[in-house]
RNA sequence: GGUCCGUUCGUCUAGGGGUUAGGACACGUCCCUUUCACGGAUGAAACACGGGUUCGAUUCCCGUACGGACUACCA
């Protein structure tokens, strides 16, 4: 079938051709006939590189699984040397979203994933914003009625509301289009009448029925759609845009796009697509299409939604997005301390797998490694858990000077002051027990500011009274203690407690609570290193103060 | 309802006609550590069901069940 052709036929037409062509007359480019082999992965060593295309909606913050579209993508064209495209569908005028657009750019920033051409980042196959193409569509939908692949329709969205509301699963088809006022009811000439008159209208895809359409997906293998299930989608809305349907195909015809990856809701309009590449004549050249399975919900049940992070309290953008509302804000995984590399990876591996126990994978590696067919092919948990994991791996293999460069922000936003080697030392100390980057700043708190509580339990279990002629000493000792270090600071402390007579599990607890407030967190004499002797000192007074003081 | 897609431990997944069904997250236990974490070891944990095909099916085929997507002048 001529689908299994498309990316080598196309390869060799000159879509320059095309694109100028079309405007002197209409459409209809010329066919090439190359016949070669389909290839399996979608891809073989005859093949020009491959284009590829993000193309969101920008009608909202960029949802996950969405990042992870444009990540296949960027990942197959990376891979093979093609070109990431991002388009901008905004055909839907009724649903933009000021802000979606530069929301969309700076989230794949963020993790890395900069197109080549698009919105943003120029190309010579603009404009890559669709509703700056809308001649363009309206000239393929006319041309399409001229060759009798579509029609005028007049019926309003009232009327087939209506019809819809009286017969049971009413669609616009081959069996109801006869009964419903549109140009093949009504004829060239009085509908070109009513067109004419400025009478709104939109133009409709004429689905035969009676055909088998074969789509061989990249993920799915073959999938066979009847034509005559099949409703005659609308190509061209009364406004003058183009639906997804029309937009799309007409786009990645001039866009010379090779693959078309993306979600799997898209898969049962699949075969209206092949059909407007039929009708436009472009079958040879039609892409290669990859359906990507769902992100689904952590309890299972739909598709993972932007509600679902207040839900289950957890980030489901890559970035914050102030809405109108509280309602329409969420939470992104950066502000949520997240690292671009983590939630690549974690994204990744959320639907594709590299074929062997590999789990941390840097960008380059993914590009590297990234197949088609490593897809899988069900719907995916979204594993929080498992990408707090991927964010705690990322902040252990940091280097710690770059950590500290990434913490920077937020101990500034904290109105910290500190200078970057004390703060190299104290993310240090922090390290190995951060999963997010706010961890810093939260749980280690103390690192930046005095010991706000001392968790009462502790200091009653561990606290008497005969404590404080060793803390009283202990602090003496550590006026002219020298050097200031860890190993030397921990033989002192023992030489004084076996001198009192006191067991490790007696003093160190203390020590802890009176550096940090709790009993968790790095090793006590690192802590005191980290804090210095006069802040040590300082707190171990203020602790001694607080005991005594409870007394 | 109709169309299409899917189904291996709780989760992400590897595997694939004959395997002790492998790894990772999470969970349990132990070690390291007088804390927490990291790290190490270890444990529990899966082929949805029913028919075929076959000497043999978790693997191939067909059903069923269940899940999901789509079914707009939204993408």
């Amino acid at each position: 079938m001529a689908r299994c052709l498309a990316n080598n036929g196309h390869f060799f037409v000159s879509d320059a051709t095309t694109l100028t062509s079309y405007h002197k007359t209409p459409i209809f480019v010329p066919q090439t006939n190359a016949k070669t082999e389909c290839p399996a992965n979608g891809i073989d060593n005859n093949m020009m590189k491959p284009r590829v295309r993000f193309a969101p909606s920008p009608t909202g913050a960029l949802h996950i699984g969405g990042l992870r579209t444009a990540l296949y993508n960027y990942l197959f064209a990376r891979k093979h040397g093609g070109t990431f495209i991002l388009r901008i569908e905004d055909t839907d005028q009724g649903r933009y979203v000021p802000g979606a657009e530069d929301y969309i750019i700076e989230a794949l920033k963020w993790t890395g994933l900069v197109p080549d051409e698009g919105v943003g980042f120029g190309g010579q196959n603009g404009p890559y914003r669709q509703s700056d193409r809308k001649d363009t569509y309206q000239q393929y939908a006319h041309a399409l009625v001229q060759s009798g692949h579509a029609y005028y329709a007049f019926d309003t969205p009232e009327a087939l509301d209506a019809q819809r509301q009286s017969i049971d699963n009413f669609t616009y088809n081959h069996t109801t289009r006869d009964g419903l006022s549109n140009s093949l009811t009504l004829g060239d000439a009085a509908s070109q009448q009513r067109v004419d008159a400025g009478e709104p209208f939109v133009i409709r895809l004429k689905v035969l029925p009676g055909r088998e359409i074969h789509i061989q997906d990249l993920i799915r293998g073959s999938v066979v759609f009847q034509s005559s299930e099949l409703d005659d989608k609308v190509l061209l809305k009364a406004d003058g845009m183009p639906t997804y349907h029309l937009a799309n195909i007409v786009d990645d015809h001039l866009m010379n796009i090779t693959h078309v990856i993306r979600g799997e809701e898209w898969l049962p309009s699949t075969a209206h697509h092949v059909l407007l590449y039929e009708g436009f004549g472009w079958s040879d050249t039609m892409p290669q299409f990859a359906h990507l399975p769902l992100i689904m919900k952590p309890v299972g049940n739909g598709k993972l939604s932007k509600r679902d992070g207040a839900k289950f309290g957890m980030p489901v953008f890559p970035l914050n997005w102030k809405g109108e509302t509280d309602e329409d804000s969420f939470e992104g995984f950066r502000e949520a301390g997240f690292l671009p590399e983590a939630v690549v990876n974690f994204l990744a591996l959320l639907g594709w797998h590299p074929g062997n126990d590999q789990e941390i994978f840097s960008m380059e590696a993914l590009m590297e490694a990234f197949t088609i067919e490593n897809i899988g092919k069900s719907g995916a948990r979204f594993d929080f858990e498992k990408a707090k994991w991927f964010n705690q791996k990322y902040i252990q293999a940091l280097d710690t000077e770059a950590l500290a460069a990434r913490v920077r922000p937020l101990v500034a936003a904290k109105g910290y002051r500190t200078n970057a080697e004390y703060l190299e030392k104290a993310v240090g100390l922090m390290q190995e027990r951060a999963t997010v980057l706010p961890d810093f700043v939260e749980t280690g708190y103390y690192l930046f500011e005095p010991v706000k509580s001392y968790e009462a339990d502790a200091v009653q279990k561990k606290w008497n009274a005969a404590m404080a002629p060793f803390m009283a000493e202990l602090i003496q000792v550590l006026h002219d203690f020298e050097p200031f270090l860890t190993l030397p600071l921990e033989e002192m402390v023992k030489k004084i407690m076996q001198e009192k007579g006191l067991k490790p599990g007696d003093v160190m607890p203390l020590l802890r609570i009176a550096l940090v407030g709790t009993m968790k967190g790095p090793a006590v004499f690192d802590t005191a290193v980290v804090l210095g002797r006069d802040e040590t000192i300082q707190r171990l007074q203020t602790f001694l103060q607080y005991v005594v003081d409870l007394q």
